[in-house]
DNA sequence: CATTATACCTTGTCACACAAGATATATGAC
DNA sequence: GTCATATATCTTGTGTGACAAGGTATAATG
């Protein structure tokens, strides 16, 4: 009892989307892998699900900023290819600088 | 229309409880306060309405991390005083420390 | 005396991270 | 052969919390 569920899951909230379009930034990729990825790295602590990750590459779609392309292999799974479109960067570039300044006003109240 | 909302909300989350807490750290204080100094400074970055913050404290009390005074002086409003517990203490401690592990997270993924 | 500032509180809305389910194909173990 | 695991996608429901928009009451100011 008393979960104590910590603030991870509130600290993601508006950073996720600026996560996945700095991901797709040098190049393109699939949910799978994005999700493997984030898993994998920073131990943990980005780590992120897939019934999480795919609402937020079709949010990005349905606001044009990533472009679709599926590819079926001869043999294994279909993948479905993420990659930014011009407005995609423009949307990188813009949360990059909402989240950087965000965080120096809240590193700096911490050092206070 | 089209409003672009921003992430600025979303960026909070999380974020405002370890704010709140800190702000209390050196001492009491009332609501109105701590959303003024909010408003005050940070280019409004950090910025709280009050009817975001007074849930906040109420939550704080409820989960014992503040204890509350209310000052009721011969002229003038009554005022509710918050002041840090023990408890709220190793949660500012452990916030601050969840806080920090993310960002670094973040910064070196986004310096990638 | 009407407005503004101080100081508190409540209700309803919206967005989003996540759990928990589902589907389908390929590969490896036994 | 079949049973489990890995790959790869998607959907539905739940909970949380920042905020808008309302409310109450007192003190100061023009």
């Amino acid at each position: 009892m008393n979960e104590r569920r910590g603030i991870e899951r509130e600290l993601k909230r508006g950073s996720l989307e600026l996560i996945v379009l700095h991901l797709l930034a040098p190049g393109e990729a699939y949910g799978y892998e994005i999700v493997s990825k984030l898993t994998s790295q920073s131990n943990g602590t980005l780590e992120v699900t897939d019934g999480t990750l795919y609402p937020v590459l079709y949010r990005l779609e349905r606001a044009g900023f990533v472009h679709v392309r599926w590819e079926t292999p001869e043999r294994g799974v279909p993948r479905k290819y993420y990659r930014l479109t011009e407005a995609g960067r423009h949307e990188l570039a813009a949360l990059t600088e909402e989240w950087t300044t965000f965080t120096k006003a809240m590193t700096k109240l911490l050092r206070s």
